[in-house]
DNA sequence: GGCTTATCTTGACTAAAATCAATGGAATTT
DNA sequence: AAATTCCATTGATTTTAGTCAAGATAAGCC
């Protein structure tokens, strides 16, 4: 139920069985279908949700109604909306299931309390926010300097499994491009990739 | 010659005078010229700057020789190539000074004792990064789901400072966008604004 | 199995941004 | 002060992506 967090906490910070343990009285398993939210616009995030298995995405509405997708996470990632979750104020975004999912939710005061309480947690905690910076930095360098095909091959190699189990007219959203777009851009560098 | 760093730092987390003299030992102050470079694409990003006075972009050159702005940064903001400084690769941005700058700089060995060694500065860093990710995230929905106009409304809104300081192309630039195509959003939606 | 949705692709057309080019003005340099 | 460089704007044209529409295939549901 846990293995997968507390490999990729282990990874990062190393546990002793006792801190394990003790981190573990603050976590909460959760198992989503697929099409169910965890979050929707207008709540506030009360819980981060790290992926145990299955697949999510976040997303936003616009003002025409489109659908935006801010993000997607599988096994051995978290997801959630940072800044409603850390300000506990209302979230503009929604986060549901892409397929059927177990979570581990770490609601804001677990979250808190460890920070206080666990030093690894926080350490844990500012090595995750420190990677997600730099992977939102290299996504934003890439959306403002490369071509649309260089961009979408850089995507499948950086994510292949994001490309193999997640629909394409999504992956285009979350380039921000039409549906249409993507096919044509996959058409000129060749399915094959 | 620190006053805006420790403001900054208090703000976030609150130190004795004691822990204050600690923090300092590990801060060098420097003063750059307009159009000296703090970091060139190829070295390693051997410092963190954090800004006391002056402005200083972060930018990406592509294979066509054109330049990408990622960042802007203002008296109160740091700069660095986070991805280079942490993990001490080779880096692909270049920082310069867009005004005569006095700076406070971070090396990557003061930055890891102080993590060990001053807890309220790991707490600082974390906050810092939570930040920069928020404002990173923001900009990224921004990108996939405003019009243009809007996004250029955003950014005034938010950054009126930059605005005033820094040049318009190198806003159209940091929105991936050429500079007679901002010219032209302007014109649309007031200039007044 | 058959029906209904999703999903992807392709074509024709439209809209938007990039590029090319020229101008005038402001700021910097000498 | 004159000369040079930098900067912003505007117009004409080209390129690129979006939109609308139709059709094909696959997936999920009864």
């Amino acid at each position: 139920m846990y293995e997968v967090f507390f490999s990729k906490f282990n990874e990062k910070v190393q546990l002793s069985e006792s801190e394990e343990y003790a981190v573990k009285q603050f976590l909460t398993p959760k198992k989503l279908r697929k099409r169910q939210y965890l979050l929707q616009e207008g709540d506030i995030c009360k819980t981060v949700a790290f992926i145990e298995k299955g697949a999510m995405r976040s997303y936003i509405v616009d003002s025409d109604g489109q659908e935006h997708i801010f993000s997607f996470a599988l096994e051995g990632w978290a997801i959630g909306d940072l800044s409603s979750f850390l300000t506990e104020q209302i979230s503009t975004q929604n986060i549901d299931a892409l397929e059927d999912c177990e979570l581990i939710l770490i609601s804001k005061s677990a979250h808190d309390q460890m920070l206080i309480s666990v030093p690894k947690y926080a350490t844990f905690f500012r090595i995750l926010m420190t990677e997600a910076y730099i992977a939102l930095q290299k996504r934003t360098l890439s959306i403002i300097s490369m071509t649309l095909d260089d961009r979408y091959k850089s995507f499948i190699d950086q994510y292949p499994d994001i490309v193999q189990r997640v629909p394409q007219h999504m992956i285009a959203s979350h380039m921000g491009l039409s549906p249409e777009t993507l096919s044509r851009i996959r058409s000129r560098i060749g399915k094959s990739q």
